[in-house]
DNA sequence: GCAATATGCAACCAATAAGTTGCATATTAC
DNA sequence: GTAATATGCAACTTATTGGTTGCATATTGC
């Protein structure tokens, strides 16, 4: 199975992002033409796809002598909304928090100057 | 500098992941009682504790003789905008391709019922 | 048909990452 | 003061990753 780790380690290199944001941007792009302009090889671009596609974040669909790359919105999605769920427990918790500490000293005066 | 591969490829490892869980979820953890439990050696975790700690998913606060880990929400909420801004370019770009079919083909009538 | 184009696959290499063991050091409990 | 605890750092091993070159193959333009 496909976790959410794995959508993280895709999209954690350089060169997998840029290809990610020309899709998410750009227009139709075929494995050739996302392969140039990375300073890489075509071939050495090609295991990035590989790696892009084994976490679905983009499907290619061969069709006659090209095959065309494609955005998947879902595993975004997913990683986004688990981000999301992290920030809204952190929340949370620094809430509880405060609220402890108010209930511990429940009436801080200003000890600097005196009554 | 760091940049938002970085982040992602911090979050992109099981280990790390479940690091970064507890934190946001859970009580107070010194780096101790973070590696406890995680199939590994405590120099093991240690070495995600950097990763993360450089990635400034955390910070690492030394007190006394324990050292108390903290999550630090900046970077996850970089990372969440990031996502967010690549599927609002991914929306606008869909709906732009779906204007422009219906320009060139604006009335699809049923083919397969002859008039 | 033939050349050019788009692509895939495998072998190989170097760098990085994940994990270990071993040892050193500082703080705290008693 | 001494023992236990919490941690850090370095060296080493193995697996994974990012990249390359070389070759094979299928489709398309003319």
């Amino acid at each position: 199975m496909i976790t959410v780790a794995d959508t993280f380690k895709a999209l954690g290199d350089p060169v997998r992002l840029e290809m990610v944001q020309r899709l998410a941007s750009g227009a139709s792009y075929t494995v050739g033409g996302l392969s140039n302009g990375l300073g890489i090889t075509r071939q050495g671009a090609r295991k990035h796809l590989q790696v892009l596609t084994e976490a679905k974040l983009i499907t290619l669909e061969p069709k006659g002598r090209e095959t065309q790359v494609r955005l998947d919105r879902d595993s975004l999605e997913t990683a986004r909304s688990f981000i999301t769920e992290l920030e809204r427990r952190w929340d949370k918790r620094l809430e509880a928090l405060r609220d402890f500490v108010e209930l511990e000293a429940p009436v801080k005066e200003d000890s600097t100057v005196p009554a």
